[in-house]
DNA sequence: TGGATAATAGTACGAGCGTTCGCATTTATG
DNA sequence: CATAAATGCGAACGCTCGTACTATTATCCA
């Protein structure tokens, strides 16, 4: 009982770093096997399936954003402070994820097309991350850091699109200077929806 | 010689459709028999290699992209409205796409970490794409449509990200709005780096 | 420590992959 | 019309995939 949840463990470990590599659709048990000096059955034994082991890895990458993201970042002040916290811890992980790969993203063009389990799952994980940035937003209106007439789905869109060009550029292109960029963008975006009166709380 | 041709050029086209779905990894040469009601060994008898087959569906995006996007859009007059024209005719095209797929965008999630000449060639023409923005957003500037101090990596990473955004929420997360948000982005980005005085010409 | 149980290895299966090759058929040309 | 070339089919190869089933080995608890 003991071993093996210990060794699942290890296997989803490993098994997250194959899938931010190569796609979660292109995580193999075979690969993994290897990876793990274990053989295919041994592996397959800890999960009921592939569809499985791909949603313990989808579960396992969201909770570590979680932890690095969201949760640091909602002990911030309400409003402005927290949305920005909430970028930059963002950014910091996807500059990182510039070697490793980012499953939300590469998942989101994997699965644009693919019903499935899978599918259903990563996109309300997105969906939920769009969710928590557009309550921020709205707070951050509500509290007058933002004009009062700010779409908030238009900054939480024009926020996405940072990141992606983000990761785009970066991780595809090779392109230097891209980190800058989606920090510059972030700041123009702030520039603009500022309330110039300042919050009103 | 003109019936090969001519199989061979609805073969692509078939492979186009299907590689715009499923990613240019997820080109089948089976599938595409099916499609074709032909045999796996007639259609790939027409190219030398699976390769070869990804390289051709790659060159006839790449020249559809040109020629709805690219050369159309030249013909406007230099500065602002050729960067709007631009813009307006990828928008456009990416709408489509949200329904068939972007080869440019999933193929930069395919081939992040995957070495190999459909990398090298994709990526240049998508830095071929990026610089011919680049080149119109600096033609902007030099005309004064745009402030003198824009930096024009910015503008093009900035439009990128709009884009792969509008992508990313339409085809993916299926969010109604997204067209509008990634033209109300654009809106902003000029309206930020729109020159005061206007064009000095 | 012994016996139940969990964990892993080994093997095999059927399907799909890209690719090769020989043969039939269609096509274009003298 | 005949003939040479172009074209496509069918079968087979070696490989990898996910998965099922059976042994064997390691682990845990009484």
């Amino acid at each position: 009982m003991r071993k093996g949840e210990l060794t699942r463990a290890a296997i989803l470990e490993v098994a997250l770093n194959l899938a931010s590599r190569d796609g979660l659709e292109g995580l193999t048990i075979g690969l993994l096997a290897d990876r793990m000096n274990m053989s295919k059955s041994g592996v397959f034994a800890h999960f009921g399936s592939r569809e499985d082991l791909q949603s313990e890895v989808l579960k396992l990458y969201h909770s570590n954003f979680e932890r690095e993201v969201f949760f640091p970042s909602i002990k911030e002040a309400r409003g402005l402070p927290r949305l920005q916290a909430m970028y930059a811890r963002w950014i910091k992980r996807v500059t990182v994820e510039i070697a490793s790969g980012c499953i939300y993203i590469s998942g989101a063009v994997e699965y644009d097309d693919r019903p499935g389990l899978i599918r259903e799952e990563l996109a309300g994980m997105v969906r939920a991350w769009q969710e928590a940035l557009l309550r921020c937003v709205e707070q951050t209106i509500a509290i007058g850091d933002f004009k009062a007439d700010t779409d908030p789905h238009q900054v939480v869109f024009e926020m996405y699109g940072l990141i992606l060009a983000l990761h785009h550029d970066a991780r595809f292109l090779r392109m230097p200077g891209s980190v800058n960029r989606a920090q510059t963008g972030f700041d123009r975006l702030i520039e603009c929806y500022q309330n110039p009166a300042g919050r009103a709380a």
